[in-house]
DNA sequence: CACTACTGAGTACGTTGTACGCGGTCATGG
DNA sequence: CCATGACCGCGTACAACGTACTCAGTAGTG
């Protein structure tokens, strides 16, 4: 019975009732770990530059956190915690929906590595608790509890969805590094090869007319966020607009920092 | 210039024009791979032991493959092989992207660590390839190539999302070697303590009345999938039902192996 | 038949997460 | 007020990883 009793991240005390206080905090070790992922990604974040990074010894980590794994996750809650969904529910679940999907997309881009950070559901942390009771508050007085929990995974999986496909192409990049331009150079012959064999025509169209998107990226992951929450919307129980607007255009300005 | 003419793995040739027969293939490190991947996870699949598997030396898989990440790729591409889409299209894009989003899913299921395996758009295996034309082809007749893009990411998304959602959690369980009724009654007094606390009323509601979903797995992606596919068709030219069907009635028997 | 490009494999290196144990320090029980 | 022991930060050590380098053997080519 070493550790039988470790039950959660969260559960563990930060500050222990006995001995000298300690010199770091585990907000300022994830601090830093996620100013490393950021600049560097997830991989460069190891414990030894992360201690290095706030001063300390490789071993100091582990009084502060059991395991890396744990550490991810304290890196990942601290990211839900850049999410403004202040004076939500405001009563207007749509408006509500789009600045939480907005914030959530706008997270992703600015951390690109949360995408290979991403564990299983139950993570619960202190900032994602607080997201659950924004976001999913927008719908809770309209539908019962697990039709919302049906919609915020929707709605959830669209907003990451969106942001991997913008973000792995960036990670892709600089894992490898391989800069974006020497991979178009270095994929044009493949890519010609399977266009002049002829086996591909729908790819050959991808690659030859659909080059520049006539819409710009945000525009264009906006409109897909009206289509999904007009999904939302179909689902609710029926006269229940949110409000006047309706439809693909946006009721609300995207506000995107 | 050590390996500057390096491309593509999928522009490397199998086997070279002199020398020897090789002892293995690509095709059956990757099966290999696959196999050890599927009964402890990709991160067990380490190049000693796929070595290992096919009774070859550590260092004899570099042959084959430049570098552990293109094995992954090859890997992957693998995985979209086993996606059955047989005369697609058919005419009836409804049941052709029901029939891939349920061939999609299960695949998911039955190789959960493709969630930590994937990677950036830009794979472009011919296993992929053959996706691309048969699921884009059958809406290729009703919508510009750029729409047509935007739709599979959302279709793509909402499959891959949810199948994410249903995957993590076996994963976790794997990974960390906690059985799923083990990590509950550890969490339950984290779980105690938020109840009591008073502060996440909705987060309480799903832990104390979601507890048993009325619809099982299958019938829960089912369903969504009928929304996502609503969406989709809403997005096409007008008076285009595709069938007689519509609505929350699944048009095609959902086939799940 | 000679040549040579290619084969599979062994050894070795740098980096990772982390188990273990040390000497020092500070809140607390008597 | 002081002795005690829980806790601090840290150094050392280990196993496992991806993979660079090297070599003797082999089979297709001229």
């Amino acid at each position: 019975m070493t550790d039988a009793e470790y039950v959660n991240i969260w559960m563990r005390p930060e500050r222990p009732a006995r001995g000298p206080k300690p010199a770091y905090s585990r907000a300022q070790i994830a601090e830093a770990a996620v100013r490393i992922a950021d600049a560097e990604g997830l991989e460069a974040a190891t414990m030894r530059r992360i201690a290095a990074e706030i001063g300390a010894g490789a071993m100091s980590l582990y009084r502060y956190v059991p395991s890396r794994d744990d550490l991810v996750l304290l890196m990942a809650d601290r990211l839900m915690g850049e999410i403004d969904v202040d004076g939500m529910p405001s009563g207007d679940w749509r408006a509500d929906l789009t600045r939480y999907a907005h914030g959530l997309r706008a997270m992703w881009l600015r951390h690109p590595w949360i995408a290979t950070a991403q564990r299983a559901l139950p993570v619960l942390g202190p900032q994602q608790l607080r997201l659950i009771e924004a976001v999913m508050g927008a719908l809770d007085a309209h539908v019962p509890i697990d039709e919302n929990l049906a919609l915020m995974a929707l709605l959830n999986g669209y907003v990451e969805g969106a942001a991997r496909d913008e973000v792995s192409w960036a990670e892709e990049v600089r894992r490898s590094g391989v800069s974006e331009s020497e991979w178009l150079a270095r994929s044009y012959p493949y890519v010609q090869q399977l266009l002049e064999s002829g086996q591909y025509p729908i790819f050959g169209r991808i690659a030859t007319e659909a080059r520049q998107p006539r819409m710009g990226r945000d525009e264009q992951f906006g409109s897909g966020l009206q289509r999904v929450l007009d999904c939302i919307a179909a689902a609710l129980p029926a006269a229940l607009p949110s409000d006047g607007q309706a439809g693909a255009t946006a009721p609300v300005p995207p506000r995107c920092p």
